[in-house]
DNA sequence: CCTTGAATATCGGTG
DNA sequence: CACCGATGTTCAAGG
């Protein structure tokens, strides 16, 4: 990770650095602007910015994000594979951005300049994450029972007319169940999901008797209610956790493990 | 706009720069965090991201941010009102931040750093944006014969039991039509929708004779056998740019002339 | 406060 | 490449 940085740059200073170091390519890097700019950006959308004191990133696979001083998301941006360039007019240091598909670009002209960074970082990492979707699925398959008594799971991600189906199966008087499943609070719309799932079914299977049942942690009233109207069930489960509380597991250990517990789809 | 950095700094200096910084309440400060290190979450899901160089951003308002060299989204973040800490634990900067509602909680722990900075960041400025879902449902009011001869759009906004239909009105046989519009290409999700305001709306009116109108830039085959399935109707609207160009207007003139485009509800 | 839905959503998986 | 659905979605608006 070789890094340099200047503080307080000239526009010249500023625009000579990041070109040089944009353009390594054989060592991609990653540069830091941080200044005072206005942002015009135009494409899916169109928006300006006004002056302001913000922190720009040119990432190593052409994404560019303008961060103010709150906020998690970026005030502006750039898609991967955008191509940027720097140069100097009137004094001040204009970085200009575009990508193709979808076509968009981006311009941000500093004022003032507090610092110019670069650095070759290197992360081969990728996140592992526990608790999405498919570990609640999982848990599902696993634990038929945690949702009713009796109940057999058959399908995973079933394709029907207007989707996919979580989970499909028969309860314990063989009437087909639709499963949708959330990891977080139920919405209208998983209702209307759910609802057009079921729907379906009962076209495939000729069957007037067809139970859906939505499944997340929390279910609102007004969701609820929806449901009852449209003769559909809920459950709500609790998120289980699955890795400890603590690091206490190895990277590798806990790799392993999830691997063993990644359950396939059911025939 | 006060900026001070440190290249290359020991575990024991970063903390007791950061740590200064971090409590300056008075000029609240951005920090960045540039080094090898480990990231640990734990809250709405968990996760662990093993070695590797990022750049970690502490914003004013408590949001941290942990950007791999690649990819628009951070890797790792706690969101805006979060608290962090800094400490040394073996010759290794640990940056600790948490968050009461959601319960969560992260941890970095440093085992090599490159650069921290920090910065009192001023930005008054917000952004001004044209192209949103709202100029679509606008430029329709204005211009109904757009999507079809004698239409009359009566409402906009209109609730009804299952959501929010954005725009409602009568065709030239006064036949109720609801519209729902998509600033992008259409989900077989708003076909969902749709087809429920339809059948709320057939209920409210106790009409059997209800249109359901899906207005996007792009719809899909899938998504239009799908609303022909239902006899819902769909119009491939092209998305018209309100700014100009290229930045020929000043900020105060657009957001003048924006002012006067934008359309209050129809009653 | 909670709830709802848009977003320049972004991103990964699948066909 | 198009398309589809999840996201620790985030965020703002409205009740």
């Amino acid at each position: 990770m070789l890094t340099s940085t200047i503080v307080d740059p000239s526009a010249a200073d500023a625009n000579e650095f990041l070109e040089k170091h944009y353009k390594s390519k054989a060592d991609k890097q990653m540069l830091l602007v941080l200044g005072d700019c206005l942002v015009d950006y135009q494409g899916r959308a169109r928006s300006l910015l006004d002056w302001g004191e913000r922190l720009v990133l040119i990432k190593q696979d052409g994404t560019v994000i303008v961060h103010q001083p709150v906020m998690r998301e970026p005030v502006n941006w750039q898609p991967a594979g955008s191509n940027t360039t720097f140069r100097v007019h009137d004094n001040q240091l204009i970085v200009r951005s575009w990508h193709n598909k979808p076509p968009e670009k981006m311009a941000i002209t500093f004022r003032g300049l507090k610092l110019v960074a670069t650095s070759s970082l290197k992360d081969r990492a990728s996140l592992v994450i526990a608790g999405m979707e498919a570990d609640v699925v999982n848990q599902i398959i696993c634990e038929p029972d945690m949702l009713e008594e009796g109940l057999r799971i058959s399908k995973r991600e079933k394709p029907v007319k207007s989707g996919m189906i979580d989970l499909f199966g028969y309860d314990v008087d063989h009437t087909p169940v639709v499963i949708e499943v959330k990891r977080s609070i139920a919405t209208i719309s998983a209702v209307h999901q759910l609802r057009m799932y079921v729907s379906d079914v009962k076209k495939d299977v000729k069957e007037a008797n067809v139970r859906g049942i939505l499944c997340a942690p929390r279910v609102p009233d007004m969701v609820k209610n929806l449901l009852s109207d449209y003769g559909l069930e809920w459950r709500e489960v609790a998120r289980t956790v699955v890795l400890p509380d603590d690091h206490q597991k190895t990277l590798s250990e806990f790799l392993k493990e999830k691997k063993m517990c990644t359950i396939e789809s059911v025939a």
